[in-house]
DNA sequence: TGTACATCAGTGAACGCGCGTTCACTGATGTAC
DNA sequence: TGTACATCAGTGAACGCGCGTTCACTGATGTAC
């Protein structure tokens, strides 16, 4: 959790640790505000209600996840001029960060959202739903470009490949969680790696 | 949601729907006894607290979880006396399964748990955590028996492989609750099983 | 530079409903002798 | 077979606290002229 500059961004952080410990319906506003050290009225001046707490938070989640995924894979562009071998190392450096992160993965609001979308407004819902395709298209170009150099040893659906850079973050995180160890979604990362080297690659 | 023999499966079938699209803080006990068509001292007499219930909905849903798994690897074991091959037609049968549920997979209890841990008593983290632990051996007594007959093509641990089988299904849940395509599931599920055929077959 | 007004970032008090939990009680069924 | 007692599966009423939300107001800072 970053040093707020600001209420509003104290709000939204405090807010996020405890929707990813508790779940939206499980974190309450009195909770925050006791927090955030504001009464109840500077909550509701900065956001119109809960559900409007919970799109700013998505938002804010989705709009630095991508800047890391940018940040990235711009970085293992400029490493490696092949799309093969630029992801593969794109791979390695998200499952360092991983590992480097102390307390493991926070959790990832996209999950939270998809395990109580009954909480949420259809803006909300939609936000969500965007952020998956966001990935699956993100991925799916880079898979695109890498295919066509290297055709791929299994008959696979390049679509489905790139959901499954999504989903194994997804899996690793609620695995790391559930088993309380941090390695596990770094592992993870690695060990998808080794797919698709291995569906990539010309024959060793 | 199967149909209850009694008021207390009844209580438990409603309250794991309710979990599973509200989160656990989300649902309340009014909701339950409403659809349930009891009193709320009804509840008590059946649950003494709202961990009580917690615990046997997660108890619950882990026993049938494991008795799907035990059903579906047993079938393929009859059907192919080679682990690999037999291993392969259990990813199948279970991606052929996922796919035949009408609305998809309902939602796994243990990611609702691993993502408002703070909700729940150490009995109920503990139950979570040993259960990612079971299916880690399940899988991983699996694989230990593939790698004895085919050594694998990378240098992976085969514990995190294990996990990941795990992760794939958690991970395809959240994607496919996101995106709202019931598909998604099964076609990771499909693509696991393609790594899990490179990483063991013998050079094709 | 002074005055008038607008905006920003909140405060304080109150609202009513819903929440999880308790407690004394009850009618139907089962069991012992 | 009849009676006494125990257990099962609940009911009904009340509890107090916490919840999200509203509304009139306020002091500090910014802007126009």
């Amino acid at each position: 959790m970053a040093k707020a500059q600001s209420k509003r961004e104290l709000i939204l952080d405090i807010a996020e640790a405890s929707v990813l410990s508790k779940g939206f319906g499980g974190t309450s506003i009195d909770e925050i505000i006791s927090a955030a050290d504001i009464t109840k009225s500077g909550f509701f001046y900065h956001f119109r209600d809960k559900n409007q707490l919970a799109r700013a938070l998505l938002q804010r989640y989705l709009d630095t996840e991508n800047a890391i995924l940018d940040d990235i894979f711009d970085r293992a562009r400029d490493l490696h001029g092949d799309p093969l071998h630029s992801f593969l190392i794109g791979l390695k450096l998200f499952a360092e960060l991983m590992e480097d992160l102390p307390n493991g993965h926070p959790g990832c609001l996209v999950a939270t959202v998809a395990y109580s979308e009954r909480m949420f407004d259809q803006e909300v819902r939609d936000l969500n739903r965007q952020a998956i395709l966001t990935w699956r298209e993100r991925f799916l170009g880079v898979l695109k470009e890498i295919a066509a150099i290297y055709p791929p040893r299994d008959d696979v659906d390049l679509m489905t490949v790139a959901d499954m850079i999504t989903g194994t973050v997804e899996g690793g995180i609620v695995l790391s969680r559930a088993v309380g160890e941090t390695a596990v979604l770094p592992q993870q990362i690695v060990l998808l790696r080794s797919y698709i080297r291995l569906l990539f690659s010309p024959a060793l």
